[in-house]
DNA sequence: CATGGAAAAATTTGATCATATTGTGTCGGG
DNA sequence: CCCGACACAATATGATCAAATTTTTCCATG
């Protein structure tokens, strides 16, 4: 998501503006929550006119919001004309974690120099959230706040290209974490954040990406492991 | 571009095949053309009724072709509703250096365990039309060449999602990579493809890796300096 | 009388939709 | 089992409306 459209989603509550938001965004970000936080599961077909259905949108902007979210991994092209959910094989896992490796500790350590202590209040809250989630077996949640925590601190490392990268990422394995948990339950979940707070609030980079680090890999390995 | 796309675009000769590929695809790949080597400058607006006109195409397809390449990063949504090419700041380039270090010495690597004797020869004269272009100063045929030589190595390491990655890279820097050999010339680029190209004959992943590193580095850098 | 600038008109461009067209897959008859 | 017709879904067009930008106009001021 780029800033432009964040600065769109914020004022999205103004209800007069609501109008400003075009559809084709607004297409966009919904069928972007499916993906990530579950409705749709792996190998599942993604049907033009289905969309314009179940949001009440028009063709056009169903059409670009599926393109979008095609050039993103989100969703894959099959050939003849037909958009499915893409199964990640477990090289596309492994390739996937390779990525992640490489950019979200980088992104984690950009964000330890300048977060603020009001930001890591917020990014505890989050965590705390999580937890209770967590406790609960509520998936959904899980699945949302854990994102948001990542989320947050993308937003906090002021590095668009390098969160660009990994929001693709997260498109991409999001339907299997979902299928993951799903069957797994909330339990034994990856959750370094603790560790990762600790980092931030000593101002230790290093110490900070090696957390994520290790998040990033445990989430992965369960991902891998239950194919 | 995905599996699928290229399997249609190589059918593209095939005169009465011609229509098969979508309109919407066709003007991608003319527009990604455009993006990487050159027509396109930092900053230049593109506008849908431009390009109606300029790819003799209809509405709907060029905006999908837009949405398409604005999720990549080579077009940028410019809030009110007008669509550039962006400009990437000095913060920008060097975040792409960050990711292309992290991603391209590990594609070559993939791609040096499973290369075989006629992809080198392939390699080696894809390379030595960048070598005659840059001595006849043919920026054109350089950028194009140069572009080739990598994406083989991307074919040929098979990781498809690494390799979405590293194109989604090109898109961002291309057009600056025209601007800066405009300006200097094609005379000292950098050409670390010879080194590479040793280090794939002897099967040295490691030599490689580093080869195309320094190459991508020199590459950046250039690229950095000319702000 | 020239000039700066605000207001209004005109033009350009983007967003969306309804609809026609084309391609795919399927199902029933041969 | 193959072939062709039918139904459905995707592709693509052009019209229409809305927003933003540019140009023009006109008045007030120096």
């Amino acid at each position: 998501m780029t800033g432009a459209e964040k600065a769109m989603l914020s004022s999205a509550n103004d209800t007069e503006n609501a109008t400003r938001i075009p559809a084709h965004q607004q297409v966009y970000l919904m069928l972007r929550e499916q993906v990530l936080f579950g409705e749709l599961t792996p190998g599942q077909p993604v049907t033009i006119q289905g969309l314009v259905e179940q949001l009440e949108a028009g063709m056009t902007p169903v059409r670009e919001a599926i393109r979008r979210l095609t050039a993103e991994g989100a969703l894959e092209f099959q050939g003849n004309r037909r958009v499915t959910v893409p199964t990640p094989s477990s090289k596309d896992i492994e390739e996937l974690m390779y990525a992640r490796k490489a950019i979200e500790p980088e992104l984690v350590m950009r964000a330890t120099r300048q977060i603020s202590p009001s930001e890591i209040d917020e990014l505890e809250q989050i965590d705390n959230r999580l937890d209770a989630a967590i406790s609960n077996g509520d998936v959904e949640t899980y699945l949302r706040q854990n994102y948001a925590f990542h989320a947050k601190l993308y937003t906090i490392a002021d590095a668009p290209i390098l969160t660009a990268i990994a929001d693709g990422l997260w498109l991409r394995f999001g339907p299997s974490l979902r299928v993951v948990c799903g069957r797994l339950g909330t339990q034994n979940l990856p959750d370094q954040h603790k560790e990762t707070l600790d980092a931030l609030r000593q101002g230790d980079a290093e110490k900070a990406a090696n957390a994520i680090l290790d998040d990033v890999v445990q989430g992965m390995e369960q991902v891998r492991d239950s194919l």
